[in-house]
DNA sequence: AATCGGCGCAACCGCGCGCAC
DNA sequence: AGTGCGCGCGGTTGCGCCGAT
């Protein structure tokens, strides 16, 4: 079996480690101390580029931000790999990587979280759960790695304290109730979770491209500003996107955020039947279908949607053949209403199929906590077109 | 004044994914 | 198809700060 040195800097130690002893002679690791001793000498051999004798690791100095900055102001960072050596830095990439996306970046805002902020980690979080990337593209100016800190340091105690379950960000009662009788309506408002989930997913996605691009065109307009540096990329990502890029056509065009519910769901998801804001009432709880749609939303970039179309009539013809048909179910609950975010607000509909009156408020409550997040869903994407 | 423990945050680690060859 | 590379993400660690004792 062949040594995995392809591991080398994504520590894959273990696979590396494993591999090695398969290929050799059972006799050098017979006992558990010679084993440790042989992976040690075999990882000094091939050690992986950030364990390069004199590369430095741990806090960074003023000095050698003043290094990252400047290179990175001038070129662009390019491969994160060879940067350090041009910049003149001790470090390996990924250190570079790290400090420059959550503390150098001039787009950065630090400092104390608002109330509006923390309300909208919490919410985005009963959503995504530990997505910290994705509710980032929502926090304009935020890191994920800030918004991540927050939330261990501060929201989950408050959370706890507060009786609320922070992973299922259920309070005890109600995980008590939904054990009983009441499973159906909460299976139902879980099933709206994972639709916004599995949406604000791929918003986060495509937020992230955008901002690539938007750093792209920024750091290219530096460059040609600058008019001395030789042209050089600075994000070796590649989009896959149809998107209108900066400096194409006309120069005055600016690029869209396509996590835009208007601009990206209605255009992107709405031919396959995925729920837009506008296009939710036109879905049901069809859980097959529901599912093969989440796996399309999840994975909605544009390279993908080719592969989503292939699938895109056994799609429809699931959905319009299943059980509870258009209009049922879900969405019935979803947008019953044509206020608002569509959630049944009269008595009558939010009870069909539930029972007596606790079980309607129970309901009610959870619409109401539902409600805002979906509200907060809608209204905050497009600030991601202006995070740069 | 010294020690201890909790807290907050920057940085690191390990893993998985996408892309190119 | 297999492999190497680069990168992003989420979890974890380590360290400095600060208040309590």
């Amino acid at each position: 079996m062949p040594i995995h040195v392809r591991d080398r800097e994504k520590g894959r130690l273990q696979n590396l480690n494993r591999d090695i002893f398969c290929c050799v002679s059972p006799s050098i690791y017979q006992s558990d101390a010679k084993r440790a001793a042989f992976v040690i000498i075999l990882i000094m051999i091939i050690s992986p580029c950030c364990d390069k004798a004199g590369l430095k690791k741990g806090p960074w100095t003023p000095e050698e931000d003043q290094k990252l900055l400047a290179y990175i102001e001038e070129h662009g960072h390019g491969s994160w790999r060879s940067l350090p050596e041009k910049a003149g830095l001790q470090r390996c990439g990924k250190s570079c990587r790290l400090r420059w996306t959550n503390y150098l970046r001039p787009d950065i805002k630090r400092g104390k979280f608002t109330v509006q902020e923390e309300q909208t980690i919490i919410q985005l979080h009963a959503l995504l759960g530990n997505r910290w990337s994705a509710i980032a593209t929502h926090l304009p100016k935020r890191t994920d790695n800030e918004i991540k800190n927050y939330w261990n340091t501060h929201l989950k105690k408050r959370l706890i304290k507060m009786g609320i379950d922070p992973v299922t960000h259920k309070h005890k009662n109600e995980t008590l109730s939904s054990s009983t009788g009441q499973s159906k309506n909460a299976a139902t408002l879980s099933h709206m979770a994972q639709w916004e989930s599995a949406r604000l997913e791929a918003e986060a996605r495509l937020a992230r491209e955008s901002k690539l691009l938007h750093l792209q065109h920024y750091q290219n307009n530096n460059n040609l500003n600058k008019s001395a540096a030789p042209q050089q990329h600075c994000f070796t990502q590649k989009t896959s996107t149809n998107w209108t890029k900066p400096n194409q056509g006309n120069g005055d065009q600016q690029l869209e955020s396509p996590t835009s519910t208007v601009t990206f769901s209605e255009n992107l998801l709405m031919p396959l039947g995925i729920p837009t804001d506008s296009s939710r009432n036109r879905n049901n709880n069809n859980n097959e279908s529901s599912a093969m749609i989440e796996l399309a939303v999840s994975s909605s970039t544009s390279s993908d949607v080719s592969l989503v179309k292939e699938h895109e009539h056994d799609w429809i013809r699931q959905i319009n053949c299943g059980s509870g048909g258009i209009g049922e179910g879900f969405t019935s609950l979803l947008i019953g209403d044509s206020v608002g975010r569509g959630l049944p607000t009269g008595k009558n509909e939010a009870t069909a199929g539930v029972g007596n009156e606790s079980e309607y408020n129970y309901y009610e409550d959870n619409k109401n906590y539902w409600n805002s997040i979906l509200n907060l869903v809608d209204s905050s994407p497009s600030d991601s077109a202006t995070m740069f």
